[in-house]
DNA sequence: GATGCCATGTGAAATGGTGCACAAGCGCCT
DNA sequence: AGGCGCTTGTGCACCATTTCACATGGCATC
């Protein structure tokens, strides 16, 4: 891979199709599983639920070529699209916040599937830290440079309450962490350095309930106006 | 509010506009119990994370005007934002799949603050149905329909392994469900009159992965080149 | 009552992404 | 060896969204 002049992966990858390969890696694992060689764009683009032609232009940025009139090698594609992904190798996470979500993520298989291994939980309550959750001990947000340093964990999981998630934050980046996936339903700011990404279920809800809304709403008015 | 001639409240609101909306309504509920009366795009662009005339835009969808020279008012842009997204009318819940993830969600307080109440709680499994998770007895798939007749839910939250996903989503829709948020990691299909979102775990470190890998390969070839 | 300050509301340009449509190319079949 | 069908790769136009820049208009002060 790394044999010629090297690869041109510092052209930037838009975001969207960032976004999607993940999609694609999973149905591409899928075929893989299921002894399928090849696959063309329109099947690929049917199971992420896209445009085919979206699913070549986003190949294209990957530098992943395919065979014309064959289609995609899947599994050229899915060694791209995992090195593309943080170059194959697992990150640990470490998770912020041992409550209700905390110990749920703690337990969720899919990041171990995805590369991403629980290194370590933290929390700032004392009556929780010591305690065995999904086989880690519980260690205080004050070891947790320590924890990073030992795991090289690159990844930090927020998953504390509201108002502490800020606090959270600002501890998971002095102790180096470069990327963090925050479920706390709150905006928070981080240095230019982090990566930031919020996942936030209460606004998700909220956006389905717009539609909802809309679509009733929109129906009284067809029948007011007929 | 439905007085005159009746709102423009069928116009569409752009979804880039929909989304951030829950984000705006947290700020300004924040800045109303903290006993502010009035507000600036400008604060609520940094309270939200976005630029201001975006912020000045999104309120011209909703048609809630300020006053030039002074703001706009908290109060009543907590009323119309919420009115927007679902017109202040609690909208049930119904979680299908109670295991990490789905005792999680039913135990999650902000939805409950959203105005999304978990009435009801179903399983494949037999073994958990009949089961108490929080507050709720787990019931089978079988009585959905039931279910979301008695409590006259709209919304669906997902939580199954990818593989029950599907099923999951099927059942749902035959129980007259209109809107879905997806848990599962994989590709649903659903039909066009309802509406689906997915909330993907694994996904969004990967997309973090991607990004950290990409730094490092930038940070590497800049020591290369210099 | 007039004036200056300040924040809104919006036209228009810039940006980013999507999807169509078609040329180019590869393999298979004759 | 030649032709045909299939699929890739991509230029281009369209659409949604963001952002700038500025005219518009209200409020407070003098």
């Amino acid at each position: 891979m790394a044999d010629a002049a090297g690869p041109r992966q510092d052209e930037p990858i838009p975001d969207a199709t960032v976004a999607r390969l993940p999609i694609y890696l999973r149905g591409l694992v899928e075929l893989s599983d299921d002894g399928v060689s090849t696959v063309s764009s329109v099947v690929l683009a049917s199971l992420a639920g896209v445009n085919a032609a979206n699913v070549r232009k986003d190949m294209s940025y990957l530098h992943a070529h395919g065979t014309r009139g064959v289609g995609y090698e899947v599994d050229h594609l899915i060694g791209e699209i995992s090195l593309a992904l943080g170059g194959g190798v697992p990150s640990p996470v470490v998770i912020v916040g041992v409550g209700n979500l905390g110990r749920a993520l703690s337990r969720y298989d899919g990041f171990v599937a995805g590369g991403f291994p629980v290194a370590g939980l933290v929390d700032a309550d004392p009556a929780v830290v010591g305690r065995k959750v999904a086989g880690n001990i519980v260690r205080s947000v004050e070891d947790l440079a320590d924890l990073v340093a030992e795991t090289g964990c690159t990844v930090g999981i927020v998953a504390t309450p509201a108002a502490a998630a800020q606090v959270a934050v600002d501890s998971l980046v002095a102790s180096g962490i470069s990327s963090i996936l925050n479920f706390a339903p709150t905006v928070v700011t981080v240095p230019d350095r982090v990566d930031l990404r919020q996942v936030d279920l209460a606004t998700e809800l909220q956006i389905l309930g717009y539609h909802q809304h809309h679509r009733a709403v929109a129906g009284r008015s067809d029948r007011a106006t007929g």
